[in-house]
DNA sequence: AACCTGACTTCGG
DNA sequence: TCCGAAGCCAGGT
């Protein structure tokens, strides 16, 4: 049986510790559609809410969030702190340090 | 069914 | 190194 993309997405973010990030690309990638980055951003936009996923670890491929002020990021930037992450001078993470990469798929 | 849109990525100038 | 343009995939209208 084969999980449809959605599936995937949702599965991998719920899968990315605490204190960790990942890039909408690395989800795409790992979810069968490395081109489909894109996609991952619209999935976590649609669908956090109610699939309550920790939407917040996810940046874009610079370490950075992509939400533009006043849209979430504040917010996201303020969860990933509590977490441990930490921000540079220009509001990037340092993706050697925290990025995701205990991958792990069923 | 066709066209539009987007919380991305990558390549070229 | 920085900025602009094109490419890509899936969901919405």
């Amino acid at each position: 049986m084969e999980k449809t993309f959605y599936q995937q997405v949702i599965y991998l973010i719920k899968k990315i510790p605490k204190g960790k990030i990942a890039t909408y690309g690395l989800i795409a990638r790992l979810a069968g559609s490395p081109r489909a980055a894109r996609q991952v951003s619209y999935i976590l936009h649609s669908s956090s809410g109610k699939e309550k996923l920790p939407w917040f670890r996810v940046v874009n491929s610079q370490g950075k969030i992509s939400l533009r002020s006043g849209a979430g990021l504040e917010t996201q930037k303020k969860l990933l702190e509590d977490e441990g992450i930490e921000f540079r001078e220009d509001g990037s993470i340092d993706l050697k340090l925290f990025l995701w990469k205990n991958i792990n798929i069923e």
